[in-house]
DNA sequence: CTTACTATCTCCCCTAACAGGAGAGTCAAT
DNA sequence: ATTGACTCTCCTGTTAGGGGAGATAGTAAG
């Protein structure tokens, strides 16, 4: 019989945990005394506490441990063991991840100094009801006639815009071009309005990762952040999975510096296999 | 200027998230409402919040975040990117070692039935003082000559056992033998007594790493308990770099019944480079 | 203008596995 | 009887928020 101090040594483990253990009822003394509250360990007890940290070196919780300590059969110590090596598999290759994108940003400082303007973000993108026009513009300019087309559009039919704002492009060529673009302009609404010719309404359904990186100032040199979130999707194993949107927050219509505007890239990824 | 529901939509980031970035100072509203406590945020805040939750992504706590933010500097950067890199390392590498031991336990489950008799922790091994007698003896058997000898040696002197008990034989031989064999017989002391030509007393140094594990039972199955360590070690990439001790924890001294009887096989080791 | 519904506020408790410390009681030796 | 070492319980703190209560604010419909 062993007060706690000798046996925490005998084990190299802290009196705090042997009581904590005994407490959440995991591994308690085999006897207590009942006026002082000390508590007494048997080094009969030592196998079982063996086994409990050996459990807990592979990665168990505590509870996990308990009931695993309580139903031990070989198939269920099996199916845990099975459980368990999964989960470690996924967290190395989530840290494998981390690992590359910390990566990707040590090469980018090292080889141009520091430039943290385009931080790639993993985001979620929801599924809307948008009011769209797709149609072939001659060059980028073009957009100054058609979004306006659409806005009349939406106010004739009285169609409101969902808030918070989601009006974005969505580029359908797989390639860049400058003349002939194939793109859909699309605006978040509430709910479905009457079809035009030229003004269709649709539900796009949500991507469940897309990589998004914010470009702030003038379009002109949006492509910096192309570069950079397809840079980043090729460092990190990533593959693009369907066509990229530019996303408007701030523009010509709220903010009359042009280095103010807000846009944010949104390219659907998944991981590749 | 959006309210917290809005803003939390646009990122796909809670309203828990934002009032909690709010609270520990990493992220402020651009204005709050005095009277209602409303708080609003603007898309002009949107490249901060991208730089955070990238950083994020890669691991960093929101307190180093808020350090980060706070002195960017290429050179500062770089150097958190580094540790960040060596922190995901580790973790990768220790997740590998789980990974194989859970490994190790799947292949002998599946072998061999349900096993777990033995189970393999890792320890540290404290500095100890000890009276030890280093001798070659013929046999196994000799122990019985051997122990007392040092224990009367010991009584005679009066020196005190260190509590708990620590008393455990290293085997010198690299290898396993049957006769001759090469062995010191150490027990834990709480100071330095006078030597005698048979027993010594010395400092044993701690050992930052041993594979452990238990044996219940008599002697004559402890290679059983060698075999388990021995190819644990093996399986998980770890290599011997020291004498094994076997530690007598409970024997034929307190315990009438054999079964009862306990031995803690420790091994120094590392990881293999 | 009232009602109803939604959004937001603050405040408090919860997570896992303990660590640290306060204040009080216990043990063993002198 | 008095140390000093040991142990007890209880409280708080750690991460990054989640869940919910109860109160207030904003907005739309009748």
């Amino acid at each position: 019989m062993y007060k706690i101090g000798n046996f925490s040594k005998m084990n190299k483990i802290t009196v705090k945990t042997l009581r904590h253990y005994d407490k959440i009822g995991l591994f308690k003394p085999i006897y207590v005394d009942e006026k002082t509250g000390y508590r007494y360990y048997s080094s009969s007890q030592l196998p079982r506490l063996h086994k409990i940290l050996a459990l807990k070196n592979i990665g168990f919780s505590l509870d996990e441990i308990k009931k695993a300590m309580k139903e031990i059969t070989t198939e269920n110590m099996a199916t845990y063991l099975e459980d368990k090596r999964v989960e470690i598999l996924k967290k190395i290759q989530n840290e494998s991840l981390k690992l590359s994108q910390v990566n990707t940003y040590l090469k980018k400082i090292k080889q141009e100094g520091f430039n943290m303007e385009y931080n790639i973000v993993l985001k979620e993108l929801p599924e809307v009801i948008v009011a769209s026009m797709r149609t072939t513009i001659p060059n980028y300019d073009a957009f100054y006639k058609i979004y306006p087309e659409m806005g009349k559009y939406m106010e004739k039919e009285k169609v409101e815009c969902r808030v918070p704002e989601y009006c974005f492009t969505i580029y359908h060529d797989g390639e860049y071009k400058e003349r002939d673009i194939d793109v859909e302009i699309c605006e978040a609404v509430t709910d479905f309005g009457n079809d035009s010719e030229k003004v269709k309404f649709k539900k796009i359904k949500g991507v469940k990762t897309a990589a998004c990186v914010l470009h702030k100032g003038p379009y002109s040199n949006l492509g910096l952040a192309y570069g950079a979130v397809m840079e980043w999707i090729e460092n990190n194993g990533y593959e693009i999975i369907n066509s990229p949107r530019e996303s408007y927050i701030d523009g010509v219509w709220n903010k009359y510096d042009k280095n103010e505007w807000l846009t944010e890239v949104q390219i659907p990824i998944r991981l590749k296999k």
